[in-house]
DNA sequence: GTCATTGCAAAGGATTTGCAGTTCC
DNA sequence: GGAACTGCAAATCCTTTGCAATGAC
């Protein structure tokens, strides 16, 4: 989530890019500015439906996709299931609950700055960096110590 | 890639992890260990298959599966697209090249060390962290250069 | 009027699941 | 001997593509 964009904020930027307004196009970016959970093209489908009946989940793909291409969204990526997207522009990092699978906005300036890794190739041009925390959200953390305490404090060794 | 493992060294790893030794599980993830360029399932099964053509790309993603619940291969995810394998489990990060989507290591010890983030719940609980970097490998960012070069030095607005 | 956008249906591609046969310990 | 592993097939899930109708500019 940027800031708190109204209707006409929305079409202007969609014009500033080049892009039609519509109504779907509209309430696709809106929710999804007005997140700050990284919701799924699904989640976006679900939300929106309502509102819009005839929506499809397709339209949903191709928005996200426009969007992304005008540099208005960003996807985020954790693991390899369902691409999770972000209105978020100013760079920022991620923190990931391998629990409940949050993902949080980091905005640390610190991380901004990092100094160009050693060791790649001196023709490797680095244009963007990002960092990824993992970890366990209070929530989780709570109902994980409950469940895998055991005498011997071992974890299993698979799994 | 770690090391140079051999074949009686990765048997002795399964054996540690209480896992089987089977032929085909020990040529997958030999062929992991002695791989930099973090390849895809489909990657090692095409690598192992000439030497096992009965293999079946079913077995590697339940093999790749089982290592990495023993901890001994970790999925790196770029982009939502196919999961990639690495089986360097020191603390590392990566270069992702935007162009040909190659992967590379950085084992930077500086980026091991990054103070926690500010501005997360305080019950956050921070387990690991990975950088990515992003940018364009020298052969990419040749073969762009000759290509997006324009006399405005303008980037298209979209795409 | 033109071309992007929408919605529906179908296709595509990576990964998982079910299951019978086999192999390792 | 028993559980884990393998291979084949089918299923699943997310995402993309094809196409005709609609709507924005």
């Amino acid at each position: 989530m940027t800031m708190n964009l109204s209707l006409t904020d929305i079409q202007q930027t969609f014009r500033d890019c080049g892009l039609k307004s519509t109504p779907q196009r509209t309430a696709i970016y809106q929710a999804l500015v007005h997140s700050t959970a990284h919701p799924t093209a699904e989640n976006l489908f679900t939300q929106v439906s309502p509102a819009y009946p005839m929506l499809s989940l397709n339209t949903v793909y191709y928005t996200l996709g426009v969007l992304r291409k005008a540099g208005l969204v960003q996807e985020v990526n954790v693991g390899h299931d369902r691409a999770r997207f972000d209105a978020n522009l100013s760079p920022h990092h991620h923190v990931i609950c391998l629990g409940c699978h949050a993902i949080l906005d980091v905005m640390d300036p610190r991380l901004n700055r990092l100094s160009s890794p050693l060791g790649i190739p001196k023709d490797f041009e680095i244009t963007s960096h990002q960092v990824a925390f993992r970890g366990y959200c209070g929530t989780c953390r709570r109902s994980r110590s409950s469940m895998t305490t055991s005498p011997s404090g071992k974890r299993p060794a698979i799994q």
